[in-house]
DNA sequence: CCAGAAACTGTTACCGTTCACAAATAAGCA
DNA sequence: TGCTTATTTGTGAACGGTAACAGTTTCTGG
């Protein structure tokens, strides 16, 4: 073995300054800054100026390093710049593990609006929403190093939880009812209550029934609010509010009760799979909508438009107020903190289609 | 100022050898390693060995460290260690800009199950399913660091996409009808539609329609295939297929043209969504369901239940899906590379309703 | 009571990028 | 030309962890 040591330095051994270098794991390693910096000739620094597009760099080298990246098929390593820039361009959210549609549809708006802006989302979501589980996930997501958090954050636990994250984390809350001095972007639901019930009352009812979202919501208590609030102003009978889940399960259920009182001739619902339900208990009961009852709903869901009879409903746009919350987050990212971001409201419209008409007497 | 020079090693300009830290940016910082191992007065190492729970540390060690971990509030920076370990302990998903059901129950799947496993769950969507953007996706997710990739993948683009990452990346499509020698988990579509079809054989029909999703889609293809098997091995006539989006705007548009044909009694729709547009076209006709027209759907999204009348349909679970998905990933992700890790087909039930019934004549 | 093994702890060198500063080169102007 | 000022490039040293190895204890058992 040691009859070819005369080999220079080609052989490792031979050079003490530099051990082999070992392949640390199994996984290899695609080519970084210091690989393509010596095949175009420059230093690692002139190569970070280029993917920085840093002016100071001739034309000329920047063409020859972006070559020399094309050719070694380079790729940035994230990891590495945010541990140098204490900024990972990844956003949080902390969303809610159910089939609601309002807090899928702006996952979406947010996660595109945080593409433009050169963001990676990452989401956390929590089984229910009380204090414990979203505190981890508010925990997970720092651990992780998120630059800022959305909280789709129907219920206050979660903004109080928020309140937990780290000083300097930016925060926005979307949806829910704007409490807890916490920047928030949502729809004015105590409006969109109000034109739904003005509606009804408008068409010649007598007064409107309300079948509600579960109460702990402050979305659904706005909306109880705006609709209780027009039927004051009316000098209305204000009936009882019944209130259970977001889903047609619960409509179907308070719906049956309605419709079996005559004097019920609108139903105002929290949302739309909650009209359904009431759709089918009216349905069923051997009533008519709208010529018997009236019914609208909340959310203006997509196939809303095909239920029997086709829904009136308030319509909100999900996606444009997960953008609106993305771009409120991306403004406070760069304020030094303790500032005052003003909350954002956007107002809903109602879409009228045919589940609601005049009452027939 | 010379005066008071005296003063031994406190003063900072005393000490030539370490230069005052500059804070380096306006973000305050918070604790590191090695605030946490000065105060509990070991090395940084230590520390570290105690996070990743490493046996061998004294029990009264360890008590010390923590400790000092809880005063500073100390949260390990993830950034660091993905540097270092070249894993980011972070799963990306490719997902399907849009308000179909399915994805957005897996993604709630996989969500949780990866938390289980200790991972971060990255998105990236796209707004169309061509080749593009859904490259840009995997890349955008590659550079973030990614350990793997599930693809919520309904069309082989996505697929086909998903074999430009990187060499050593771990990559599992959830959806589609598996093609492309590509780890999959997926319902069984065309048995899902075997049975469904059947089922309205059974009860008396003389063959059965079917109102498709979009023909590129392969599972929308694998319905279509399902069906037209099933009226082969019966030797019904098999009616023309029609074809569209998978939303309730394209079952109104079929079922309308459906609705008006005597002939037609039973109708096979691709979805729970499409199948309620059919219902409103079917009603509008003035014929009855299910006393004139059978029809059934495909997904059992939570509210088919309380469609009018409830809608006897398919049932797939695709929280279970996404974490099979999840499951299979993981599994991979310790594995050499290119093995060949089997496919996971989770089989479909029928859920019967009120939709569908024997034939009036 | 001491050698050897096992348990525990510390030291140093990375991971791949950006930052601050220094050096070299090019340009502007008297 | 020679000097000053921009522009362009290079050189360490962080950033906050983990890996490998070396050093120090503390147990064993003969």
């Amino acid at each position: 073995m040691a009859t070819s040591e005369q080999v220079p330095s080609t052989d490792p051994a031979l050079e003490p300054t530099a051990p082999a270098p070992r392949p640390r794991s199994g996984k290899e390693r695609g080519s970084v800054m210091r690989d393509v910096a010596k095949l175009a000739g420059v230093s690692h620094q002139t190569v970070s100026r280029v993917i920085n597009e840093h002016p100071n760099v001739r034309a000329e080298t920047r063409e020859r390093v972006l070559a020399a990246m094309r050719s070694l098929n380079y790729r940035r390593n994230l990891a590495a710049r945010t541990l140098a820039t204490r900024e990972s361009r990844t956003l949080g959210i902390v969303g809610f593990e159910t089939t609601l549609f309002g807090p899928e549809s702006m996952l979406y708006g947010i996660e595109s609006a945080a593409r433009a802006a050169g963001y990676l989302v990452s989401v956390a979501t929590v089984r229910d929403l009380s204090h414990r589980p979203v505190l981890e996930a508010v925990d997970r997501l720092v651990q992780h190093g998120v630059d800022g958090i959305i909280a789709i954050a129907p219920k206050p636990a979660v903004t109080t939880a928020l309140t937990h994250a780290p000083a300097g984390m930016a925060c926005v809350a979307v949806g829910g009812d704007g409490q807890a001095g916490f920047p928030t972007v949502r729809v004015d639901n105590a409006a969109g209550a109000r034109i739904a019930t003005q509606y009804l009352l408008d068409l010649g009812h007598a007064t409107v029934h309300h079948v509600a979202g579960p109460l702990d919501w402050p979305e659904a208590q706005a909306r109880v609010d705006g609709w209780r609030e027009t039927l004051y102003a009316a000098g209305a009978v204000v009936p009882p509010v019944t209130a259970g889940w977001w889903d047609a399960a619960a409509g179907y259920e308070q719906g049956r009760r309605l419709a079996e009182d005559p004097t019920v001739t609108a139903v105002f619902c929290a949302n739309d799979r909650i009209a359904l339900g009431v759709l089918r208990a009216v349905h069923e009961s051997g009533r008519r909508v709208p010529d018997d009852v009236s019914v609208v709903g909340f959310d203006d869901m997509p196939d809303s438009g095909y239920f029997l009879p086709p829904l009136s409903t308030v319509h909100q746009d999900f996606a444009e107020l997960g953008r609106r919350a993305l771009a409120l987050l991306l403004r406070n990212l760069g304020l030094p903190d303790g500032d005052a971001p003003e909350d954002v409201v956007v107002a809903p419209r109602f879409n009228p289609r045919s589940s609601a008409a005049a009452p027939r007497s």
